[in-house]
DNA sequence: TTGCAATATAGGACTTGGTTCTATATATTC
DNA sequence: GAATATATAGAACCAAGTCCTATATTGCAA
């Protein structure tokens, strides 16, 4: 028997479309879909050296003031804006809570 | 990383807003705003694995659901509180984030 | 009872991000 | 001119994070 599922808030039921979207196109699996849909997290994208250079340049802050932001070295915000290194993970994490919401949101 | 000054984080959101008003009303240069910027960012403190562990517990959520917040893997999370690994640089952020403002500040 | 899913611990092997160092270049400011 | 801030460039090192498997426990449903 089909359970029915009642969601906390419109945004929530919002997402859950989103992601059930993506895994009937096959782009999530099942595991990842249960986990978004508990979780209501919104996905981290990636971001291209020149998607961070430009995020940069929109908060208008210098790559050691950045670095500073994100704690990491000056060196890092260098490599991730030249290509060398790519950020991932909690990095990712940080970069789309700035892009989304701005440097202020991690202060 | 270079030492960082320490101010407190919650009087700055709002202080940012209004140096950043006075930025974009040219009352401030570029250079005073950088120089704000990089004096009032909140130090990131070490966390233990227990810091970790009451933290998570805290915000009432499992190891797979903490690890989908901050963007790593659950076997991450794990480490984490077992002391096997040490989280550093941006996760350290994300976890003072979460420790300040709570799960929600990072959705 | 039996079976299944979720949670968490445990450990091994691998990849690569982040750090640190040095050197170079260009403005800008004293 | 000297000094400072910004940014590029490259090399070497370390460990965080990932992925994999195995084990154990709990709770729930058939």
């Amino acid at each position: 028997m089909n359970k029915i599922k009642t969601y906390k808030s419109d945004a929530y039921a919002a997402i859950h479309e989103t992601m059930a979207g993506m895994y009937d196109a096959g782009v999530i699996d099942k595991k990842t879909m249960r986990e978004f849909d508990e979780a209501c997290l919104t996905p981290v994208h990636a971001f291209s050296a020149t998607d961070i250079k430009a995020l940069r340049e929109r908060e208008e802050v210098s790559q050691r003031v950045f670095a500073l932001y994100m704690n990491v070295s000056k060196d890092s915000v260098s490599q991730w804006e030249r290509g060398i290194k790519k950020p991932a993970g909690p990095t990712l994490k940080l970069l789309s809570l700035v892009k989304q919401k701005g440097l202020s949101a991690i202060t």
